[in-house]
Parts: structure tokens; sequence; C-alpha cells
DNA sequence: ATCCCGAGGG
DNA sequence: CCCTCTGGAT
């Protein structure tokens, strides 16, 4: 596996390509930050950005969102797939915050588990961006796909698994913030496909690369 | 044919 | 563990 010195290594270099280290998904409200996350299921957070600001501009509270047509709701996601599951969720998980939770997104992983729609994936990333919780660890397809890579997890495509062996060896100030730069580094790099070694600089520390 | 910042159900 | 849900891009 590896050292302690190689993950801290991987952590800064990581800085220094992508200093932000934020969330493309960046939306004011946590509650649309919630539903972005889940229209973000198997599609393009690119995509996701292109029919979110039609629909909070036409569903502009979370009471809305709560009364709203699930059908009508279905038209402004339909391009980013699974479109009934998410307009029955996003409804569903409105309705809930506003009669449960006073309008609140809730800031434990128990809670928001409870919220139709809402996985792990989707609870860490509230955990971490809205409530800056310590030691979140992101597991996502890009997350999954590049710490294996790296040589950072056994290989296992379990989040939960992802989680455990990733938050360990992470700093717990900064677990959220590399899991973003996992996504950033997994568009323009370290894609699925075709993965662009020759221009990454984590080569020294990667097993994918060392290996093949 | 495979992938995109998954979730729910069996 | 498996399967299904769905559209768009490559």
């Amino acid at each position: 596996m590896k050292n302690h010195e190689d993950v801290l290594a991987i952590v800064e270099e990581l800085k220094k390509l992508y200093p932000e280290g934020l969330c493309s998904l960046q939306y004011p409200k946590p509650y649309e930050l919630l539903f972005s996350v889940r229209l973000a299921a198997q599609c393009t957070d690119e995509r996701v950005n292109m029919v979110t600001p039609a629909l909070f501009a036409r569903f502009p509270t979370l009471e809305s969102l709560a009364q709203a047509d699930p059908a009508e709701v279905e038209t402004y996601i339909h391009s980013t797939g699974f479109f009934r599951a998410k307009a029955r969720d996003i409804v569903a998980a409105s309705r809930m915050l506003v009669e449960q939770y006073s309008g609140r997104v809730p800031d434990t992983m128990e809670e928001l588990l409870k919220l139709p729609g809402v996985g792990r994936k989707t609870a860490n990333l509230i955990l971490g961006d809205v409530y800056h919780t310590p030691g979140v660890v992101v597991a996502d397809t890009h997350c999954i796909r590049i710490t294996g890579r790296l040589g950072l997890t056994d290989g296992t495509k379990d989040p939960a698994k992802v989680e455990e062996q990733l938050r360990p060896i992470l700093p717990p100030e900064e677990s959220n913030d590399f899991c973003h730069r996992m996504v950033l580094h997994g568009r323009a790099v370290c894609m699925a496909r075709k993965p662009d070694c020759p221009n990454c600089t984590l080569r020294p520390w990667c097993d994918f690369y060392t290996k093949s």
C-alpha cells in the first residue's frame, strides 16, 4: 500500500494542481445543493448545471418544491436521466424537510439518510460542504477510481469501504477538499477510459502508472 | 459499448 | 452481492 509520506505528498501535489478544491455544484441554499447532488447521479455536473437554474427559478422555495407536481419537475430535469425517480425524490424530500425539519437540511448522517434519494455520497457532500465536518470522505465514482489507481485503497469499488480506507490516512481537515480534487483530476487527467498519464504529475506515487 | 461527483430495492 | 432506473456524450 502507501506510506504516510506518500499520502501527504499526493495531498500536497493535488493542492498545487487544484488550489480551489471546491465543488463544481455551488448553490447558495443547502437544499439546492442537496438536490443538485441528487440530479448528478450518473450524470455530469456540467449537465446538472444546465438544468438547475430554470428548475430553481420555477420553484424558488422549498415550500414551492414541496407542493410541486413531480410531472412538471420532470420536464425541467429530463436530460439528467433517471428523471422519474429524481423528480419523485426531490418533491418527497422537500415535503419531509418542510414538515419534519422546519425547512432546514439536517447536519447528521443518520438524518440525511432518511431523506428520499439521499445516500452516503450525497450525505457526505452536504456534511463536508455545508457543515464543514472534519474527516468527511465523499466516495464518488472519481474518488473511487483514482484512489484505487493510486493505491490508496485496495481497489474495492464499494463506497463505504473506500471511505473506511481513506479516512484514517487523510488529514481530517483536508479530506473533503481532497475528494473535490479527485473529481477535478478525474475530469481533467485521470479519466475512466483513457487516463492521460503522460500529463499527470501524480505519476511518482501511482500504482496504475508504475505497474503498467 | 462505456461512462457521468448514485440511490433503492431484492 | 445483484439489479433497475434513464439521458447524453464519446
